[in-house]
DNA sequence: GAGTCGGCAGTCT
DNA sequence: CAGACTGCCGACT
């Protein structure tokens, strides 16, 4: 990120939002100077809007959700009190985390309050192609009974798509809702592989876990482990309470 | 399967 | 500041 406001001149709209931005008080340390910057990005999503600063990513929209560039930039100086002008260039490692090719660039959550940040960072630590329900999270974050809770943090979540709250799903094996829409969530969860009708086929029959019995062991059914069972030796649990009744043990990757 | 209510962090009043 | 309200849920009628 530089601190160049003439190169890469952005479209008449922006433009004039960072004239706009350039008629704040003048930053007087050199800190302050570390103007937030903006840029588009394409993603599986269509086109998403991002802001990053010194310290990574702070926040990122889809543009068809956001509306408009105007609006997603308002969203971003009243949720963070800062002047915010076109980048020259994405961050470091965006392009790459939108396409799915590598992990999440340099993400800033300093004004993620505490709770929500251990959602985030548990929701993190689901594989692409996978999903955990929002029990799991919660479990996880280190507040078991703050599930609902989940749902509002993820709902919060600043960087979607780079923290993929859309790998969060319902316990009864539906997809739940999503902050730009179910339809976006079952979009990415698709793009990333994952079997949207087995999805539904084992919500339907109650089929919460799958377990081999060969090893004793129970997984999520997105589990890499659990995709490996072999039809034969492939047994479905509606809870992980069955499963342990009838001597299985859970997944130590997917911990259901 | 729809309705109800518990539980909890954040936000509003 | 306390209490009410709300929300990408889940367990139990």
């Amino acid at each position: 990120m530089t601190d160049t406001p003439t190169a890469d001149r952005p479209a008449p709209d922006p433009l004039l939002a960072g004239l706009r931005d350039l008629a704040e008080p003048a930053p007087t340390t050199l800190t302050d100077r570390v103007v937030d910057g903006w840029v588009r990005a394409p993603s599986p999503l269509g086109e998403v809007y991002a802001v990053a600063g010194a310290g990574g990513v702070r926040l990122l929209r889809t543009a068809a959700h956001a509306g408009d560039l105007e609006v997603f930039l308002e969203e971003y100086r009243t949720r963070h009190g800062r002047p915010v002008r076109p980048a020259t260039r994405p961050p470091r490692g965006l392009l790459p985390a939108l396409r799915g090719t590598g992990g999440p660039p340099e993400l800033d959550l300093t004004d993620v309050g505490d709770f929500a940040r251990q959602v985030l960072a548990a929701t993190a630590r689901i594989p692409a192609g996978q999903v955990r329900p929002y029990g799991w999270v919660a479990r996880e974050a280190g507040h078991p009974k703050a599930v609902r809770a989940v749902g509002t943090a993820l709902a919060r979540n600043p960087v979607p798509l780079l923290i993929p709250c859309h790998r969060v799903v319902r316990g009864d094996g539906g997809l739940g809702q999503y902050l730009s829409g179910a339809g976006d969530k079952a979009t990415l969860l698709a793009g990333e592989g994952l079997d949207l009708d087995r999805v539904a086929d084992l919500a339907a029959a109650g089929t919460r876990l799958i377990g081999s019995d060969t090893t004793g062991v129970v997984c999520f059914p997105s589990c890499h482990h659990a995709r490996r069972i072999t039809d034969a030796h492939r047994r479905g649990f509606a809870s992980l309470d069955r499963a342990r009744a009838a001597g299985y043990r859970p997944c130590r990757d997917c911990r259901p």
